[in-house]
RNA sequence: GGGCGUUUAGCUCAGUGGUUAGAGCGCUCCGUUCACAUCGGAGAGGUCGCAGGUCCGAUCCCUGCAACGCCCACCA
């Protein structure tokens, strides 16, 4: 054996001769093998390159798919890609910025090939990535989300939901994204915490307070608790003459319970074009609605004079305006409230009433609790389970219209005369179903979430493939917690709803990886760690260890150059162990693989074989409740603590001095000890154990022997 | 405004109802003769956040408090 262990040489001639195997693929996997254990890896995003995180995710998953390998399963791991609409969208418009250029002076049908160039050319380098990480996925079973059968299948579904009622086309209020020229959905927004002026106004009789009054030209309700004693001598529905911004008005008192008395005066005017609460109450009284702010931000001829200026700049003229007039009662600063923004430019939100298509939640937020409650998908940690039914329990109608070109067409027709949408997978409908007028093509794409909420069933074929009845449902899903309410529901229930059955049993949840003081990477900190620097410098063993060990489900994670460096001495170890041992064969030594078996039974009373049980009884019980931190841990701790520092230093006598019967004992024993510790480190530590392996034992593979 | 998590050695973190509470890194001293200086040996360093309670016994279970962090949220 050469005096240290290369793994830049190892590690890709090691993977090449693990994918040459086929033995990824459970098809080719040797032995009988009835039971199957199935991962599917949660798409990467193809518009970047490969992060900590992502090394975290293929080593937990890769753990659990080589044990389960080991331990005679049929196992499968399916490889995938994700287009990523929205956000892939938004990496490319940031590179067309950086070229002077902009969507919106594009063809759609251009942008779109450009985008897919791009996407494409990363899904490669990604690909290759995730390799050299060592991930045993089965790559020949890869799937991308704009596949065109994922593609016809998330339309069906589509249409299924249409014909289900579970789907319909409304006007209803959604948040729009000024700058990206899309609606978003509620988890694509964030709060941010803002202080503002809040305005008190004279209107009529009332005295009004908001922080939004480049809003307020057309309100003409007045809404107040129906419980009031200040406002009782108003009555519900009751008309009031007064002046208003742009002169005088009608007003109409609407007394609704989702006022609170406390706040300001316990009136307010309502603005339900572009104001969630307001839309809600004027769709409970059948209010009038109507559009204050066009779809960039700009105020609509409604202003009056202020009409074409940009909401921000018209704000203070128009407070003038009112102060002028004699309206402007007194002015807070420093109000202190959260406002939603895109999550992506933190602009701040413009809701807006547009027709779009949205899915029904109830129902299907009904089955998935009906299946945790049921216990039919257990969550590691189980805490995270109360956070899922949370979110089943308070869904909102789920807007699945996205007006960007990178995504699944949604496939339908929208009439132009009466603003009703019907699907229409063929291209068929040439006049509206319901009034007759004409149709145009819908332009909008599904919101991503929609497809990759049905993603386990497109990768096995749902609903007639082989594997799809082989291994659905699948075993576990592995992913970052933050996607506990995005991502992991939305396959629930589709998999209930479409195939009858959960998509997974189990869901793994793995926290953040921060840098060495705990804090959140990010590039503007310019802390982000490039996993692939680190398999460089210290071997890709080492950084998957380095990730292992002492990092719990659920928790966050720090990780810093010295702890990984601090593993790639392990592997040194464990290289240095191997070496010592393999310099001290006998010559003629009977520890081959033919008589290794009869060895066994002969060692088998030695108490550093029973030890090693003991640790075998451990380690594997760890992995299944998985634990995998406490596995590596006492792994870790035997072969340095007890087979470095003891064993073999005990057997240094009986090696050197020994007679030809005890040296050769001796060897056999060690030989028995390293090779059962290479087979429990392999999950988690896999080149430089295969590596090992094949040096003592040629012409076979670690990555299939068996794990007891 | 709700909910959750964390608080253990200088740093980052594991862990356990029961003799001396662990790991990595860092630190001190010693050691290069034949597995390993990418190392070995020896060692310093902790009132396990605070206050109560349950128990024969609590760092661990319960209650309260504090600090920090995270998530959610239609008070205009």
């Amino acid at each position: 054996m050469e005096t240290r262990y290369d793994h830049e040489k190892t590690e890709p001639r090691i993977y090449a001769q693990w994918e040459q195997s086929g033995y990824f693929n459970p098809d080719t996997l040797p032995g009988d093998r009835p039971e199957p254990f199935t991962i599917v890896m949660p798409p990467p995003n193809s518009n970047g390159s490969l992060h900590v995180g992502h090394a975290l995710f293929v080593t937990l998953q890769d753990i659990m798919i080589r044990f389960a390998r080991m331990r005679g399963k049929k196992a499968l791991w399916i490889p995938g890609a994700d287009h990523a609409g929205f956000e892939t969208q938004i990496v490319y418009e940031r590179e067309l910025e950086k070229q002077g250029r902009s969507r919106f002076a594009m063809k759609p049908e251009e942008l779109y090939k450009e985008i897919l160039a791009f996407t494409l050319s990363n899904k490669t380098y990604m690909e290759n990535q995730i390799r050299s990480l060592g991930a045993s996925c089965d790559w020949s079973r890869e799937k991308f989300t704009l596949d065109p059968d994922v593609v016809r299948k998330t339309q069906q579904t589509f249409r299924r939901l249409y014909d289900d009622g579970l789907l319909y086309r409304g006007k209803r209020i959604v948040n729009w994204c000024v700058k990206h020229q899309t609606s978003l959905s509620d988890v694509e927004t964030e709060f941010k915490d803002r202080k503002d002026p809040f305005y008190y106004f004279t209107y009529g009789p009332f005295t009004i307070g908001t922080a939004r009054p480049e809003t307020k030209f057309g309100d003409k309700y007045v809404v107040v608790h129906p419980a009031d004693e200040r406002y009782a001598q108003f009555k519900d529905g009751q008309k009031i003459e007064l002046e208003w911004i742009n002169g005088p008005i009608t007003a109409t008192v609407v007394k609704d319970e989702a006022i609170d008395m406390s706040f300001g005066t316990g009136a307010m005017t309502i603005t339900p074009w572009h104001d969630p609460v307001d839309f809600e109450i004027a769709e409970r009284h059948k209010l009038d609605k109507e559009p204050i702010i066009d779809l960039h931000g700009k105020l609509l001829p409604i202003a009056g004079e202020f009409a074409g200026m940009k909401i921000d700049e018209a704000r203070a003229k128009i407070v003038e305006k009112l102060r002028a007039k004699g309206l402007l009662v007194k002015t807070d600063e420093d109000y202190e409230h959260a406002v939603r923004v895109c999550y992506k430019c933190e602009r701040v939100i413009e809701p807006q009433v547009l027709d779009q298509w949205f899915v029904k939640m109830k129902p299907l937020a009904d089955l998935a609790l009906k299946a945790v409650a049921e216990k039919k998908i257990a969550f590691i940690p189980d805490r995270f389970e109360k956070v899922f039914t949370y979110w089943m329990e308070h869904t909102l109608d789920w807007n699945i219209s996205r007006q960007i070109v990178w995504g699944i067409p949604i496939p339908a027709k929208i009439c132009e005369r009466c603003g009703d949408g019907v699907p229409d997978l063929e291209d068929a409908v040439t006049a509206c179903p319901k009034c007759g007028g004409p149709v145009r093509k819908d332009t909008d794409t599904f919101d991503t979430w929609f497809s990759s909420g049905q993603w386990p069933l497109m990768v096995l074929g749902y609903p007639d493939g082989r594997d799809f009845k082989t291994f659905y449902p699948t075993d576990v899903m592995e992913t970052a917690y933050d996607l506990v309410f995005k991502w992991i529901p939305r396959m629930v229930f589709f998999g209930l709803y479409l195939a009858g059955d959960v998509p997974f049993r189990t869901v793994y949840f793995h926290g953040l990886v921060n840098d060495a003081h705990g804090k959140k990477m990010s590039k503007s900190k310019g802390n982000v760690m490039n996993p692939l620097d680190m398999t460089a410098k210290y071997g890709t063993d080492a950084l998957r260890i380095s990730l292992v060990v002492g990092n719990p489900a659920g928790s966050e994670m720090s990780l810093s150059e010295d702890r990984i460096r601090g593993y790639r001495n392990f592997s040194t170890k464990i290289w240095n162990i191997a070496r010592f041992i393999e310099m001290n064969r006998p010559a003629g030594s009977t520890a081959t693989k033919e008589s290794f078996k009869k060895d066994e039974t002969m060692l088998a009373k030695n108490p550093h074989m029973q030890r090693m049980a003991e640790l075998r009884k451990d380690v594997t019980a760890h992995i299944e409740a998985f634990e995998f931190h406490l596995a590596a841990e006492k792994l870790y701790h035997y072969v340095w603590h007890e087979l470095a520092d003891k064993v073999i230093e005990a057997e240094k006598g009986r090696l050197r001095d020994g007679s030809p019967a005890e040296r050769e004992e001796s060897y056999e024993l060690l030989e028995a000890l390293l090779l059962g510790s290479l087979k429990m480190l392999h999950p988690f530590m896999p080149f430089v154990t295969e590596e090992i392996w094949q040096i003592f034992r040629p012409g076979t593979m670690l990555i299939v022997e068996p794990w007891e």
